[in-house]
DNA sequence: TTCGTGTAAAGTGTATACACATTTATGAAT
DNA sequence: ATTCATAAATGTGTATACACTTTACACGAA
């Protein structure tokens, strides 16, 4: 793992979050992991990291218990805190449970009814897709616009839902680390035109208190993309016997 | 608070768990708010906790914080932790939500299959339920006796689901302060013959190899506990109109 | 009385020293 | 050479001191 990240970055005097280094250090360490920056199963030594970080000890315990919390480091007694293993599987079965907890979410807006701003929130950004969309295809950028786009809605949902809970849990499903390195979907615009179109019927089952429609489709929706996942995985297995496996995201 | 535990428990030497205080007190801290000893939304103080049970605030902030971790506190900085709310729509919710991922752990374990020793140990648990129900009628205590058969039932199935994820979403969902005090169930003999007709029946949807037909049974399982909290908690609200609500478990 | 300000008290955040466990290295006996 | 015991070194667990923030309280002005 070596050097993490380059302490110049540090700023000393002022951490990111104000009044609490222990909050700094976690965002820090997590963005390495999730970064791939330290490699599953590494185990991660806390004098060494205070060392790199500038700050003692105290506050890097503090925030790696607080990331084993998130689920993102394995802890044993007497031996340290370490990044949890994500095998394939886990992975893959990660959206099937993402899937399951959004449904429920959904479901719960349907019953209770949308408030007047969530509902615009949500509007929003089924507005801002079909503005990207009305071109009929994409330029170089596009998608990643799209991602964001797809997280206003997906989040507006959740947090009409109003349910700590499912939304910590949501939360895990995201920060698991899609494989090793950062990547983005490789989503034709085909694709997406489904998947926003997805996103509409989610809306309309929603508005028209639909639950268990509503959350049918989430469920669907989510689970589409572990789908895409494993089909583009088994392809590119093919294609490239011994590579790493490079993964996509959603 | 006062209390929280008698120090004279504290037995100083030695920790239930060796060699680290920090998880005997997380322990402690643990069992005294699902408890009901310490109150929702009561703050935590480091220094009073430390001296109740005798250690360093050290280890004290390891443990609130890996509480923290599991849903069972907030922590706000410069303020220390609390002990977090549970209302009980969220409550009421939880039980959807444990429904979803008990679904998706039996699906699993139906699309994957059963091993050997999996399946003996849910079928033990199967043939101690046909045991206690066969005589027909309920005696003092038989009721508790199911409860730790159905812990075994599901317990087992999701062992054999084999995934960290699901697992220690589901743990939260237990870990719910399910309303101030500690109470058992008051089902009638009739409810739990029904319930323990369900796990066979979701027992064989996983040995056919019937992955939507298992998770449609369990989600329904679980659901209709909650169900039957409601319609408990509506009824005994017109009996005892004041009264603070105290609830059932399963 | 009410509001605002300043100061004291209480409580959390961090650094550091040391105790203890684990791991690794060393060396002697087989 | 291999194996086991033992000791050094590496690393985590805990206690404690102090800095900083928040909160409570008292005092004075409007």
């Amino acid at each position: 793992m070596a050097s993490l990240i380059d302490p110049t970055t540090a700023e000393s005097g002022s951490g990111t979050r104000a009044g609490n280094r222990a909050l700094s250090v976690m965002d820090r360490v997590r963005e390495a992991i999730l970064g791939g920056a330290v490699g599953a199963g590494e185990r991660l030594n806390e004098v060494q990291l205070s060392k790199t970080l500038s700050v003692s000890r105290t506050p890097v315990r503090a925030a790696l218990q607080a990331l084993a919390g998130e689920g993102l480091l394995d802890y044993a007694p007497n031996r340290g805190f370490t990044v949890r293993e994500f095998p394939l599987p886990a992975i893959v079965d990660a959206y099937d449970i993402r899937a399951a907890l959004e449904g429920v979410a959904v479901r719960f807006v349907a019953e209770r009814g949308l408030g007047p701003q969530e509902k615009e929130i949500i509007e929003r950004a089924l507005a801002a897709g079909d503005k990207l969309l009305e071109r009929g295809s994409f330029e170089a950028g596009d998608l990643t616009i799209y991602r964001d786009i797809n997280g206003d809605f997906h989040d507006g949902l959740l947090a009409a839902a109003q349910n700590r809970m499912l939304s910590e849990m949501i939360r895990i499903c995201h920060h698991v680390p899609v494989s090793s390195s950062r990547n983005i979907v490789v989503f034709e615009y085909h694709d997406v035109r489904r998947r926003h179109d997805d996103h509409h019927r989610i809306f309309e089952a929603v508005v028209a208190r639909e639950p268990w429609r509503a959350e049918m489709l989430m469920r669907e929706h989510v689970a589409s993309i572990k789908t895409s996942l494993v089909g583009y995985l088994s392809e590119r297995r093919k294609d490239h016997p011994g590579e790493a496996s490079t993964v996509t995201l959603a």
